[in-house]
DNA sequence: TACACTAGAGAACGTTCGTTCTCAGCGCAA
DNA sequence: TTGCGCTGAGAACGAACGTTCTCTAGTGTA
């Protein structure tokens, strides 16, 4: 069929925004189809399982996030405001309406420990942000450990916005990064 | 009953083992009541529900972060060595066999959404902690960002160690937190 | 018109879970 | 001994869920 990805994508978004907002256990995949707006049979046809179909989810979020920190990232010049950029573009994340908090942290803690696709998938998401923010603190002249802190505090920012239910903590993160990243470069960009 | 209480400590440190290692909707009140080593009935009568029981476990949870937290200060002098002295606790907790991540961001993700029982229970939890932050932000001088900027490191270490599976973090947290704290502070403890 | 085929709607099935009910056994007062 | 209340073990119940099956209506084709 021509809209088979149509349909695909289609599902895929209907099942995270579940997923998202009311955790996964909490959602049947008779939500999902009605959300989907298509049969059951179609929907266990595209995707053979809801294991299978919150992979997909998962790495669709995944790819959701990747392209909210390029974006972000797209107007800074320098590696320093790349990094800046991390956290305003949680600070517009944690201001819309439908924040609930990071997606891979909240699928860990409801299911990392009975399903091992699941922790990997959260893992890799982690490790694959870290990869990021390492590249852009080498390419500063940072050390290792700078690009470390960082991570932390961007996941630091992501659960307490979302369990405080204020995006203050965008800020507070972006503070911290300015103060640690100052401490960690030599020259910092002061004209 | 005399073992009234002992009954109750008895299930709800059975029931936190369980919702702690396997998660909220993965255990069911049957597992409990094995764990436990009492009857259904006898369950059911102590606590009148599944959500009372999980509210007990939070706020016995709760109990166990504020004394450990508590034990791992009390060798410190200083506000700003019981500042670091949270890290130091982190670490330790990181590598006991048993860490999963915090049981309150992991029943935020979980049921937060559906539940605002365990969302008003984790929100507390981390306020509460926040307040503690900064009472010895307070203390040692520091202006209120500080405390957010150092609870923020603290969540963030927290997550990343559990998805990551080491306990790597809690020592980026503290490393990150003596630069925050010496940048905040005037003077540090530099003889 | 007759016929194969497809797809959607939802019934059905088997399992799990939270919670309640039943029943047999036991201690105990009279 | 007899009756009574309590307790534990687990059966039972109703709901929800993942998944599959059935039935029906429609469509295109000869």
């Amino acid at each position: 069929m021509i809209d088979d990805e149509a349909t695909r994508s289609n599902v895929i978004e209907a099942a995270d925004r579940l997923f998202y907002s009311r955790g996964i256990q909490a959602v049947g995949m008779d939500a999902v189809r009605n959300e989907a707006g298509i049969s059951l049979k179609k929907l266990y046809s595209a995707f053979g399982s809801k294991d299978v179909l919150l992979n997909e989810v998962l790495h669709y979020r995944g790819r959701q996030w990747d392209d909210g920190i390029a974006a972000a990232s797209a107007a800074a010049r320098t590696p320093r405001d790349k990094l800046l950029a991390i956290y305003d573009f949680l600070n517009g994340w944690f201001r819309q309406d439908d924040f609930r908090g990071c997606a891979f942290i909240n699928s860990f803690g409801e299911l990392g420990s009975i399903s091992p696709e699941i922790a990997k998938a959260a893992r890799e998401q982690k490790s694959s942000f870290q990869r990021y923010v390492s590249s852009l603190v080498a390419e500063a002249g940072g050390p290792p450990s700078l690009a470390a802190q960082l991570a932390i505090l961007a996941e630091g920012a992501q659960t307490t916005a979302a369990i405080s239910g204020t995006p203050d903590a965008a800020a507070h993160a972006r503070a911290a990064a300015v103060t640690l990243i100052d401490a960690a470069l030599p020259v910092s960009g002061a004209a």
